[in-house]
DNA sequence: CTTAGCTCTTAAACTACATTAAGGGTATTT
DNA sequence: AAATACCCTTAATGTAGTTTAAGAGCTAAG
């Protein structure tokens, strides 16, 4: 065996290491067979994301549903003032994407953009639709999968209207404590609806108890 | 044919009328053959609902799915002070339930409350578990109707996060007109995450312009 | 090495919205 | 028919969080 051949296996190895990853994922809902797997690995795009680029940008439609197979992405808003505000965060093992742009295939009001060096493996629309039509077995997991999407952020809702920014910002601790520490606090103030400014004054006043 | 029997046939009737609309409901997404048809409309128990009683209380585990036939409900957390703040309205031909509590199997933190008298058609979680086995169909249109529930609840934590209450406002009035003339002011406020006083002066300064 | 750009913090002035209180109107219950 | 509860509004006072400004530490790029 020559050293090319050698590079080629490695790089094979590579890929398959990286889509184990995801085909664990679904082992925590209902666990692929073998033709399933296949179904899906073959149609997923792996791509490296740098620092401060986009996945999605407002005003482009949404034309795939990420897996995030390490790093961390932002999707947020920003409002007639210029502010950003954080809707979700998403790292490694997790989905982005905003569902409403790919499903109906409108402009995007949000952004998708990589806080950190990123690869994440997609799924174009046609392809998820594909293995929704010959695998039902997707219907079944992705509306889990949605299902626990729905619950986190019904969970949130309440929070914002409901609790304090005090309050919201343990919450938000507790909940994603490796997030706490990743992340600039810029970010966690954006997630939290508040001012950076603010933040720092919450941490400071919660320091001195 | 004598006039018990009437009764009876115009029960069934009045019953199968009931059932079409749930039947329809579905030919939104995929429609049901007539096999799904049964198995679905043999598993619901249909319940009139008074104005002002609860589906679902703080602290019980949501047991079922709940489909509104007519009326209207709203679900609501209560926070600390005692101030209720409005997640969800549901009226006829909606789906309305705590489905982290149904899940998880977990107290719910919310209430489901009927603000009009209702007649609600209702699936336990087994029978749904039951339908999701053993007809896929259900699994597919179930996750497209939560996905559209998801695309709603994110479109307004970014409205909550990121305009102000006038603008929340006029945006519930363009989504949600009929609501907006069926509910009292007082649950739409709690709904805009603003207090009843306030929504009146907004209210007003909105009727000067 | 240096410059430019983020990030974090403090503090004073400001604003959107909450709280409290009170009065009048309208349903729903008795 | 009366009583009770709920709904809507106005207005004074109070506050959680914003805005603006300014400086100091850290990181990244040329």
């Amino acid at each position: 065996m020559d050293i090319d051949q050698k590079a080629v296996i490695l790089e094979i190895n590579k890929a398959t290491i990286i889509l184990e990853n995801i085909i664990n994922h679904f082992n925590k809902y209902l666990p692929l067979d073998e033709e399933e797997k296949l179904a899906l690995t073959s149609r997923l795009t792996e791509r490296k994301i740098k620092r401060r680029q986009f996945l999605l940008q407002e005003g482009d439609v949404c034309k795939s549903f990420t897996y995030v197979q390490s790093g961390c992405f932002k999707m947020y808003g920003v409002d007639d003032k210029g502010v950003e505000h954080n809707l979700a965060f998403a790292v490694e093992d997790d989905w982005i994407s905003d569902i409403g742009s790919l499903h109906k295939e409108q402009p995007s009001k949000l952004f998708i953009e990589a806080i950190e060096p990123s690869v994440v493996l997609q799924l174009s629309k046609g392809d998820l639709w594909y293995l929704y039509i010959n695998y039902p077995k997707f219907d079944r997991n992705f509306r889990v999968i949605i299902e626990d999407k729905y619950i986190e952020l019904q969970d949130r809702l309440l929070q914002t209207v409901s609790a304090t920014a005090l309050n919201r910002y343990e919450s938000f601790i507790n909940q994603y404590p490796q997030l706490s520490n990743r992340l600039p606090s810029t970010q966690i103030a954006s997630y939290l609806g508040v001012t950076p400014e603010f933040l720092s004054k919450i941490k400071n006043e919660r320091f001195k108890k």
